[in-house]
DNA sequence: AATCGATTGTAGCAAGTGCTACACTTGTAG
DNA sequence: CTACAAGTGTAGCACTTGCTACAATCGATT
């Protein structure tokens, strides 16, 4: 049993059960380990957790590398709304309950919070420029627009409004 | 000390330290009680919360009120960008933190949270509309687009992507 | 065989959790 | 004045939290 056997496990069990209220014992638990161990092979709780969110963030990649088509996109709006149809599919939702947790913890300056998901917006931000039309006329401004309401569109379909959030891609122009 | 009186206190701590971890002894010490009489109050946890949610709402309500310009806006960009700049204002930013812990509970399935996060969306959509310039063609639709690129904006500018937030928010077309 | 570091189990601590039991004081209605 | 309900303080329960002390096991090296 080593970090890496662990995280898998450890993954496994706050996608399920949220990243907010982990505690060390239902982690331990998970992980066919005690908190004791989870303590003597990361440090402390907070060093678990900022593993964690390592490892969610390279779980992040490649799940968007094999779950998204490889072809680019016929436009802007096409590729949010790819991007909002493939996220809102069912195995993604474990993944959307950790990241409003993250969300969540950057906005109380938690920095470790802040770094994870800073890094999967650039990720996913590269993605998209490279899912865009070739003709578009400048892509990195368009995945940035496109990014934005993407994010606004999966935040309003996590509080129920999906079907705003349906009609804000809808609009997008290009 | 009844329950409206106790609601203000309540929501100023939770203001300040999240939504998430707010456990009944500092709320208590926050509200110049003890948890005991918070039980008294409110029956148990549950309920304090819900009642929290939804005096919450009417603050939240009122600030969006007092702080924005009656007039409106001269097109979808400026008013997109008008919420945009008046929600970054440092004094909205405590009601951020309790924002997104809802946004949070929203997608562990918590129906209190569901319906309080829904109803502000409500509230706020039903502001845009009201905001949008008198010649907007569509002002319902207008307002589901603008509502998507500002709540896309609020959340990458939450995780230190303010950037990509601004580039999203001027790319918004009318 | 001896030793050493890496790993693991058991037990427990101090603090904090939601909540309850019980006793006590009030203000008010009969 | 009395009775009764609303309100309040003190103590405490059973439980979970992150983390530690201590000792035991194990494989590999000397």
């Amino acid at each position: 049993m080593s970090r890496e056997t662990l995280l898998p496990l450890l993954a496994a069990h706050v996608m399920q059960h949220g990243l907010a209220d982990a505690s060390l014992r239902p982690l331990a638990k998970a992980a066919c380990t005690s908190d004791r161990m989870l303590i003597y092979h990361f440090g402390n709780k907070d060093a678990l957790i900022a593993a964690l969110l390592d490892y969610l963030g390279i779980m992040f990649a490649t799940a968007l590398d094999t779950a998204f088509p490889k072809e680019r996109t016929p436009s802007r709006r096409a590729c949010a709304q790819t991007v909002y149809e493939i996220t809102g599919r069912p195995e993604f939702a474990p993944f959307f309950r950790v990241w409003w947790d993250i969300v969540a913890g950057c906005s109380n300056d938690n920095t470790a919070y802040l770094e994870a998901a800073g890094g999967m917006m650039d990720l996913l931000l590269g993605w998209v420029v490279e899912h865009l039309p070739e003709s578009d006329p400048d892509p990195e401004a368009g995945a940035r627009a496109v990014m934005t309401v993407i994010e606004g569109a999966q935040m309003l379909r996590a509080v129920g409004r999906g079907d705003v959030a349906q009609a804000g891609l809808a609009a997008l122009e290009g």
